[in-house]
DNA sequence: TTGATGACTGACTGTATAGTCAGTCATATG
DNA sequence: CATATGACTGACTATACAGTCAGTCATCAA
């Protein structure tokens, strides 16, 4: 099918656009130069330039949690798969760093667009990966591996620490490889910073 | 100061405005009409539009932090600085929901401008504030109430993690209140995730 | 009263860019 | 060969907005 084909080229363009760009300075025009086609050719397969980067965007998360999903299918003991999670995203969102920086960083297209509520697909990907942490959480929980707790919650205080810490090597503050920054982040996550040995006598030790 | 007063006048409208129609549609036109004062006036004040958005930003996450270092500091001991610094973060934000809104989902004013390396005082804010998250947390490991470790990766996931907190309450995905995501984060961040009873005989328990 | 100062105004200009559409061209069809 | 189809083009239009500047007005000084 040619219109699959022109649609998934023009996506790309849009991708290598926004991460040179970043979504402030892509521009149609820049997209059209980038793909080697004519302003009008975009038009006839996006209605406007929002739906053109929206759809950019989706294809970029859409992939990215796919990728996700797929490493940590291939494990199967629930703790495992979380070590596997958190390598999996932040090794991933460092492969596409650009993109993911302009995505992460500039645009946050989880604030609905004003009017029309469709326009939160993005939202539902979005939160389809933070179900899917949960998820991945939850399966320890039952298996008696992580203690009970609410896992929607320590489902998105990962995800965001996740984030905090690609945002932190996007930005060149830290010399970390992903998978460093993977190990800190799984200890934080199990044991806490807590000393276990000062639990004796103080206040919220329980 | 006149000066003075009107720089504040034009900050305060600007962020109204933000508030009301985020970065992306906050004009100078609109800024002037909600101050109520001619466009050229506010050039006379800012030489550009986005000088006028950083002052704003930078004056709102300014008021932001002197308030959380000001709650802290009523505190003396080491844990009770950490629940207090939690507690500000999340009700602090939530009151000024709107402008944070924005600054947090929106735009973010990390990703540093393309050519000017000046425009990173933003930055240098974030920063500071990164940097107190990780002292006030440092002090505790000092004190010997948390254990050791890296007080800077765990300041940034703190920080993320709050981060995160507040938007799922701006999405409307969350109907807790800022201090029971307080406890819910100081839980998860003193204690981790982990069984204590499942140590035993299991990969990753140190 | 006259003139100077300077804060303020808002109509105007220039520019960037989203979106259009009349026309081209290659290919398929009768 | 003649005609039709439809993907593609890119010059053009419309619009929104940043930034300007000649002019107004109130206040103060001589």
């Amino acid at each position: 099918m040619l219109r699959e084909f022109r649609v998934r080229e023009i996506l790309d363009a849009t991708c290598r656009v926004v991460s040179r760009h970043g979504f402030q300075g892509a521009t149609v025009d820049r997209v059209a130069e980038e793909a080697k086609i004519a302003k009008g050719t975009i038009y006839l397969y996006f209605h406007k330039k929002e739906e053109l980067f929206k759809a950019a965007v989706e294809q970029g998360m859409e992939n990215f949690t796919n990728q996700v999903r797929a490493e940590v299918k291939e494990v199967s003991a629930p703790l495992e798969k979380i070590v596997c999670l958190v390598e999996a995203v932040l090794e991933l969102s460092d492969t596409n760093r650009d993109f993911f920086k302009m995505l992460l960083l500039e645009r946050n297209l989880l604030a609905a667009s004003p009017d029309h509520p469709e326009a939160s697909h993005t939202l539902d990907l979005y939160l389809d990966y933070i179900r899917f942490i949960e998820e991945t959480l939850q399966e320890a929980v039952d298996a008696g591996v992580l203690r009970p707790h609410d896992t929607e919650a320590s489902a998105f205080a990962l995800s965001e620490s996740m984030r905090g810490c690609f945002q932190q090597r996007a930005l060149g503050l830290t010399a970390r490889s992903a998978s460093e920054d993977a190990e800190i982040l799984l200890d934080l996550l199990m044991h806490g910073v807590l000393n276990p040995n000062y639990n004796s006598h103080k206040e919220l030790s329980s």
